[in-house]
DNA sequence: TCCAATCAGGTTGTCTGACAAGTCGAAAGC
DNA sequence: GCTTTCGACTTGTCAGACAACCTGATTGGA
């Protein structure tokens, strides 16, 4: 019912991320597939009570983010295939462990693609790039600040070393989801342990591989690091994954 | 009437476009540092000549893009780091020539990762699935018809037999944005060259070793398949790349 | 002097009404 | 029967107004 919508939304926070939300929701839910036409600008503005500049926001947004199109005097409509890949990761509370650990498998998957690559592009630019990150961490490490950002930063040299922009968004893109739990591997469970300083040769030693053109050593380096990275969380990533690949 | 025709073909511009890209450049260019606050939106909408109506859209687009932020009564700055859940590829019709070498790059990245994880999980339905699209694809081949859609479920079908769901919706998401080239490698150049064949070969020699359950092989031989798709669409990928990572 | 409450100006969020630009189907004319 | 024209409809843009909110300065008292 559009009514008992209606009651939720009035006078909530931004009136227009509850219209795009729910506009979303109707998509995913399947109510309107792909090719549909939306209801017109009019019609929505009335069904939520709201006004039309708060539901062109709202078009605005999903079209941004390649759920719909619209065609002036045509009307708007959904997406067929979107331009944009969204990856919701968790919702609320956190990702279940399931999920945590498709997300690390996947980053590894990626990140020692990406390690190898970089091993074979890079130029002393990049070199020196990701010894200046490595650098911050090591300071972070000494007095015990956040070193998470240099951490980030230093994942990304690397994506850069690639010389490869889509491999970079990728990684970037990936990094972004995990700030939070690469944060807590920082600041987290181990602050009395060893675990950033465990994280940290396993850096090095990526660092050491790629700075040396040595395509299978970074690879498995990466894969190494990223096992650590997983494991630091409670994920076990090795399960069914042998070396052989390396 | 052919100005108008000519008007079809291009299409009109959106102001609201124009506006977010020139901030969005801005902002790339550095102009705009992360945390600095942007013109008000009077002032851009002077600036840029438009109602402010233009620039609310322009800077929706950018918020949901996690490029900025917007704080009632205090203003609209640049985001620290954009925590976007959104991947853009690209924005407009496609990709450069250019740019097609990197995406093919990164796809042989994935898929290769893929293809292993897969031969070390796939269960009996998975197989089946494959074998499935895979006769599919022969059938096509025997009757000369468009056997892009099975090339694409037979993909489909190995991100699937990984059992990562995010592997799978990747896999899914770089697929779709390269339809137009599988079906080129279909029914384009190769129409009396034995181009489909050979792909279908590398299609046969990978669901092999992913049935197998061969990793370090599906590795192989997804690099070989992928280095073929892109050297159908006259693409060198091996230029750097040795083979010394099977 | 220091601190807290208050105030004023500015900024984003929303509403309303209007017109321009474009689409699409049906009626009108040949 | 076919093409052209027209009109209703939809999105894109504009303008002005008010509400909600933030920020910094002022003001008042301790």
């Amino acid at each position: 019912m559009g009514i008992n919508e209606l009651k939720k939304i009035v006078r909530a926070p931004r009136l227009s991320e509850e219209v795009s939300a729910a506009l979303e929701a109707r998509i995913a839910r399947g109510e309107l597939a792909p090719g549909d036409q939306l209801p017109t600008e009019k019609v929505l503005a009335e069904t939520f009570g709201v006004s039309r500049a708060v539901v062109r926001e709202a078009v605005a947004r999903l079209k941004a983010d390649g759920r719909i199109e619209t065609r002036q005097g045509a009307g708007a409509f959904v997406a067929q295939a979107p331009k944009s890949l969204n990856f919701r990761f968790w919702q609320g509370e956190g990702p279940a462990l399931v999920e945590l650990r498709d997300i690390f498998e996947l980053r590894s998957m990626i990140e020692t693609a990406v390690a190898e690559l970089a091993a074979r592009r890079r130029i002393p630019e990049d070199v020196s790039a990701m010894q200046k990150h490595l650098d911050a961490m090591d300071l972070a490490l000494a007095d015990g600040s956040d070193g998470s950002e240099a951490d980030d930063d230093f994942h990304l040299a690397i994506a850069s070393a690639t010389h490869n922009t889509y491999a970079y968004r990728l990684v970037e893109f990936l990094g972004r989801h995990f700030s939070d739990s690469r944060r807590l591997a920082w600041a987290g469970p181990g602050r009395d342990g060893a675990l950033p300083e465990e994280a940290q040769a396993e850096h090095r030693a990526l660092f050491e591989a790629i700075a040396a053109g040595n395509p299978a050593r970074a690879r498995r380096c990466a894969q190494q690091h990223l096992r650590g990275a997983a494991s630091r969380v409670g994920i076990d990533l090795a399960a069914d994954l042998t070396d052989d690949a390396g």
